[in-house]
DNA sequence: TCAAAGCAAGTGTGATCACATATCAAAAAT
DNA sequence: ATTTTTGATATGTGATCACACTTGCTTTGA
């Protein structure tokens, strides 16, 4: 039996296939709002519906109606009384709340990555580094989508590397929570004149290089704390505008 | 309007009514699942059918599998690549990564904690204390279910003081995925002769009184590492049993 | 003129059906 | 006797429908 298997499979390499995959429409939808929501290309507030969605994602209400399920579990997504599902509203003590949480496990994760990262990792983050120093040199501006995978790549391929399958689902959590919140900042930064963002990424590598968990947990630190501390500014200053 | 509103307010409010809540269907399965989770009901690597469950949830499919849904995005329930969803087996690797993470969260969940109970709350969980002293009293053993659901109450009552709205979802998801492990850990106590539990929720208490947020933490990792431990070295003994 | 009732469109929830795939045991072939 | 094939059963997924509830606007009545 297992002979016959291996006999097959050998058929499989010898044509060099690749699997298939059988990745289901709910998965589409699910990995599409994600995106949406980490992009921070939801309003804050914004009252979102099954058939809406179903009808901007062309397909039926049934995948929609699961992945919001979902998304609300992990508090991405906010369920109203009235059944209606919305993207949670920007409060201080929400933003006070969700930075606290990341430092606490996002650092936790860069602490330990720190003496897990080979060479061969840290290489890849370079990378990361390089491709956003050319992105920057050329455009001027506008192109925050870019950006913000490229941020999101950076953070996660570090994350990864802290080995713990618990630590990584929620800190996903946390930046699908936060994505609503953080693309308000972007704006607030690119109409105040952009701080250099990779300054503080290239002292994390620098730290991780030398496997510096502590150094590397407070560069971590500063660098997801200011978007943080600039949103809380400009919402406290606006006091109530909507 | 409002005045109108008002009105008919007054109308109930005279009448001493409650509301009547409209708790879904799928909420109650939703529910009923993280109960049976956090309690242990289900073995680690148990397979879970859509329909076996809807059968003896005794409702249709369509609650059932929304459910399923949300408890496998907060990794309570794991999809196989075979569509089948199954509560996750336990390894050495898992339990270590599932511990160090509610040492990390709960603990810095009990030092906000500390800071923030008054009177009141310490009295409340002085009274868990009690009622399960009550119980450990009568009874001589057997009635896990109970302490289970008791020293559920215990923890969260406290966490719920720590004031993060943040924090408390993912110590939920934590339980929720330590529960299939605990009670195999509860299940070896008391094949082993029991340790008191009680005592070291009573120095939690004790630190909490005083307001000693590191005592607090020192006492609560105290408290969640021992079942882990005993669950780890039963493990290792047992090596491969299965 | 204004509040209350009534009506209509929109929305979430749960049930049921159709279909593709997985699983497993029996039968057939080597 | 072992392996392959085949067929029956079980299971997850997505579509569609019926129903209840919400919401906002229009109409009615004072």
């Amino acid at each position: 039996m297992q002979k016959a298997a291996a006999e097959r499979n050998n058929e499989v390499f010898a044509a060099q296939l690749a699997p298939v995959g059988r990745e289901t429409v709910q998965d589409r939808v699910y990995s599409e709002l994600r995106r949406a929501l980490i992009g921070g290309l939801f309003e804050p507030s914004q009252v979102l519906t099954i058939r809406g969605l179903a009808d901007a994602l062309v397909t039926s209400t049934m995948p929609v109606r699961e992945a919001l399920g979902r998304l609300i579990t992990e508090k991405a997504l906010e369920a109203l009384p009235n059944r209606s599902v919305r993207v949670p509203p920007i409060t201080l003590a929400r933003i006070d709340d969700l930075l606290r949480a990341r430092i606490l496990i996002e650092g936790e994760a860069i602490s330990l990555a720190a003496s897990r990262m080979g060479p061969r990792q840290i290489a890849t983050v370079e990378g990361l580094l390089r491709e956003w120093d050319e992105i920057r040199a050329l455009k001027h501006k506008k192109d925050v989508d870019r950006e913000v995978t490229l941020n999101q790549s950076f953070h996660f391929e570090i994350y990864r590397a802290c080995g713990s399958a618990v630590l990584i689902p929620m800190i996903e959590s946390l930046w699908l929570q936060s994505g609503p919140c953080i693309r308000v900042a972007i704006y607030a930064f690119s109409e105040a004149g952009e701080v250099d963002t990779a300054h503080y990424h290239r002292s994390i590598v620098a730290a991780l290089a030398t496997q510096d968990a502590q150094a590397a947990r407070e560069a971590l630190v500063a660098d997801i704390s200011r978007p943080f501390a600039f949103l809380r500014d400009k919402l406290q200053s606006t006091a109530r505008t909507e």
